[in-house]
DNA sequence: AGGCTATCTGAACGCGCGTTCAATATCAAA
DNA sequence: TTTGATATTGAACGCGCGTTCAGATAGCCT
């Protein structure tokens, strides 16, 4: 036994990406063994080492793919005029693009220290440059005088972490849908910048 | 070799859990053996038996206490007559409260995955506890008619979320104090509830 | 049909894991 | 000073870990 039949690498690639996201998420990176992944995918354990140099490349890659697909996502999201409208974008887009993401964003959050000190470097830059990309709407708010906030960076982590908490509850086919939880965190939100 | 002088079992119970509890913060649960946690206390990995049945009980009750002295502590704040008086009372509580205690936060939304089916539940009861102390506020504010919210238990969410946020970018020595932020974050949420 | 390359197996490496336990040194009380 | 309780060591248990690699099969191009 060795090549099995129907292997490609453009299958086996995403699927131990998909497993390893799955499996990281549900029981953290150290307690998953490369062995469950591959059992996930349906090969040996060495099979993996075509597709990732070790184990937390692995981990690297989901979080990367992660955060640089939220930053490209968010730069094609239209804004209106004004930092209320761009500001309601924003509340609106990390809801919907995150909310299906329930994955990727828990682990970008909770696994990020288990990154050697370079990558977790490039990982933290990245969800940087992202809160930036709201206290610059907040801070375009304070010019403009439609928002009234004593601080424009604690405003922007603790939209952010209000905004992400909605993964720690929501469940598909609950109560409400995407639309309705969207309009319900933008009237929090719209209401606490003042605006 | 054997009993070391000086041993005390009043003395190596709280390094071993105040051990354990920074070093599972740093690392998470899995990443860190007994074997760590036995040399940061001083003491070879057989000794932490005498003190929990095993690891993930020791985990367990590093959770299952700080629930408990959040809730104890909590019952225990003067609130003021009114929701509105209440909800500062619980806003400003629960950031003095948790700043401190960074690592026992952190553990208690982070490594609930590592524990058994029943020790979850009972830490899960004790969380949804202290959530619906906010809820309970927040409804009564709806009656008396001083909050205007689109949905109690989201919003109740949304704020514990922000708040609990703090601990994330909170570093000791920063430019704002403890009671700066507290007043930062009140403001922030009170203009949310529509008060 | 033949040969090259891509893909995977299965065994092996040394190592550290959680946990147990007999042996032993210290402490506290009598 | 003896004695029993307390606190700890250090070795051992079987096991699974991340990773490597020679060998073998499948797919693809000519």
């Amino acid at each position: 036994m060795a090549r099995k039949t129907g292997s490609h690498s453009e299958i086996t690639g995403p699927r131990i990406r998909a497993e390893a996201s799955r499996l990281f998420a549900r029981h953290g990176f150290a307690a998953v063994s490369m062995r469950q992944i591959a059992a996930a995918v349906g090969v040996q354990a060495g099979a993996l080492y075509l597709y990732t140099p070790d184990k937390e490349a692995l981990l690297f890659d989901l979080l990367k793919t992660h955060m640089d697909e939220l930053l490209a996502a968010w730069a094609g999201v239209p804004r209106g005029p004004g930092a209320l409208a761009a500001l309601e974008s924003f509340v609106r887009f990390h809801i919907r693009h995150n909310l299906p993401r329930a994955e990727a964003v828990f682990l970008s959050y909770m696994e990020l220290r288990n990154l050697s000190e370079g990558n977790f470097a490039v990982i933290e830059a990245l969800r940087r440059a992202y809160e930036t990309e709201l206290e610059t709407i907040l801070r375009a708010g304070q010019a403009e005088g439609v928002f009234a906030l004593p601080d424009t960076k604690l405003a922007a982590m603790a939209i952010i972490a209000m905004l992400t908490g909605v993964n720690t509850w929501y469940r598909e086919g609950g109560r409400l849908s995407r639309e309705g939880i969207e309009t319900i965190y933008w009237d929090m939100v719209r209401k606490a910048v003042g605006a």
